[in-house]
DNA sequence: CTGAAAGCGCTTACAG
DNA sequence: CTGAAAGCGCTTACAG
């Protein structure tokens, strides 16, 4: 049976050019699209291309050349639909401009995340996009990826001080507004006691979207209690776990809370199931990022609209746009965010 | 500003080799954690590599050695978090074995994953996972990867026949007995009228738990009317928008469903609660794959427990395998599958 | 319009 | 133990 197969080296230039009798580097200046080759020698090459059956080594191309064809896509969860979706975007448009995508993801680890990224850079993407994890810190970030592959960032920002010289694109979401506009909501239902529940102060998502929220229950003159934050790690298990912080002080229990994000949200859900209670009913529940599951869970999920699939083609957009002047000024695009209205977030009946 | 950035070339063996006075062979063999080296040159060679972070071309090496340091994972739809959780656990032990992972995503479009294919296959990696898609050809993904890279197909069979002597490795569930279990406990639950809900009767993975539900259904001594089959793309949305066929017919109209997947039973208990009915009180639900959301949806969905990261991190370890030994008979996993009863499958009340 | 030659950044027998 | 040389599969001035 292994004597059927059609084993062998792979095919290279060299076989081609052997076999129509022409030049290594005309057989590359057909394969490159030149202009410069004989329309029959042209022809003759792609029929021995086709019928030896050979594939471009593109490896070889960007050494020589000194380009690259890759980039780097490091996430934090991508079990998180969030980032799927984000994912998902990213290798759409990198791929249709001719790039693949190098996958790695750091589980949320700043330690995991700094193993990617150095194992990564040495297959030398052209360019990094990274969503980093909650505790990643810029000095680490830049000693393993170095100051010679331009860095997209996206959803959060990093700890500490990134030195001026490391011009950066940021992608992030209006976390302060769109919190505020979730806590404004919330208050319109005729809530007064509202928690700020999940994710950790340490992240700058996290700090932003607790900004928001705070300040619309300032501007309302309301109060906020301090065991009315309750943080988590920022997945729905998590969440769930939690949920009973909200309820064992002996201050006043909070009839609504807005999440940090949709996971957290749904976990809270869950949480409140098992603390004798149910969102959209006797405790009003508001996410972010609009997740798949948001408009599906029951009861469907009031949240923030950040269109996900849409800001990974976004942030491909903006390192392609980097890779294109590597000179350009850098920017931050904050992406708005939109109230979606469901039914978590019921007045209390 | 810009004058502050440290630019230049990347740093090469050159480089370093020069800078402590060594050939670029001896560079190298330190690198490569050679024995040959004397310690004190090797001490000298570390720290001058630390000195002008150098950052190793692997691609290059690559070349050189006629190796690979990548593995293609080709997903059909990255969104569904089956599939996000399979990425994470194929790129988890990629990882750790030293390979980084090309993403590629189908969007289960055959003629999509055509083109991803052939784009990956030029960034040579030493093998590919593959989750094809709905309506994938073997023929044509042949076509596209040649037979140099070894395969590693998962979830679904691809349509038509494979030549002998591409002998793939194949990990997948085991649906027939899967979906006989959840049609089983219906049964047991008391249901006499069983749909089969959602997926195209052209994937493999749909006519094995098709044939699963049939098995079981006869072996009780049920009859199947017709239009208890109803198919759909095996998304959330396309099952809601669908679930109505269900009860559009003269005939007996079905009090419980075995979907084709989790997915596809979230979006049936969405539909069915806006024809008037709900999951887990007047009408049955099971799926398929036991996503994370399965646990927490409201009712919690009765489903099939595949521990799809724990599948990927499988699948890994099968391209592994075959990267070491070449020559070894191409074989087929079958992963159990293990029925998780909740809510959504409670008797009629 | 086509070919000979040099070189991208590595590795690896082979001498010494 | 270390270095000189060849070569992985490509591309690109440069001659002709």
């Amino acid at each position: 049976m292994e004597s059927q197969t059609p084993v062998g080296r792979k095919i290279t230039l060299n076989d081609i050019a052997a076999g129509c009798g022409v030049s290594r580097a005309t057989v590359s200046l057909v394969l490159r699209g030149s202009p410069l080759v004989n329309k029959v020698t042209r022809a003759r090459v792609e029929e021995e291309l086709r019928r030896q059956g050979y594939v471009y080594n593109r490896a070889a191309a960007n050494l020589r050349r000194r380009t690259s064809s890759s980039v780097a896509l490091v996430i934090n969860e991508l079990a998180n639909p969030f980032f799927a979706e984000f994912a998902a975007g990213v290798d759409e448009t990198l791929g249709a401009a001719g790039f693949v995508t190098l996958l790695g993801s750091s589980g949320d680890s700043a330690e995991r995340e700094h193993a990617v990224l150095g194992s990564l850079i040495e297959h030398g993407p052209g360019g990094i996009i990274l969503s980093p994890a909650e505790d990643s810190e810029a000095r680490k970030v830049l000693a393993a990826v170095g100051t010679h592959t331009p860095v997209v960032l996206f959803n959060r920002e990093l700890g500490g001080e990134l030195p001026e010289y490391a011009h950066w694109d940021r992608l992030m979401l209006d976390n302060e507004r769109g919190a505020r506009q979730a806590t404004e909501h919330l208050i319109g239902q005729g809530h007064r006691h509202i928690a700020f529940f999940g994710g950790h102060d340490h992240a700058s998502s996290t700090r932003e979207r607790h900004a928001g929220y705070t300040q619309a229950m300032h501007a309302a003159g309301l109060p906020v209690e301090s065991h009315w934050r309750v943080q988590s790690t920022p997945t729905r298990m998590d969440a769930a776990r939690a949920a009973g912080a909200l309820f064992e002080s002996s201050g006043t229990a909070p009839t609504a809370a807005v999440c940090y994000n949709d996971a957290v949200a749904l976990g809270l859900m869950l949480g409140l199931h098992q603390h004798g209670r149910q969102a959209g009913r006797d405790f009003a529940v508001t996410g972010f990022d609009d997740i798949a599951e948001a408009a599906m869970s029951m009861p469907s999920l009031t949240t923030l609209s950040t269109a996900p699939r849409a800001r990974g083609r976004q942030a491909a957009d903006m390192l392609l746009a980097r890779l294109r002047d590597p000179q350009a000024p850098s920017g931050t695009i904050i992406a708005p965010v939109e109230l979606v209205v469901r039914e978590s977030s019921n007045p209390l009946s």
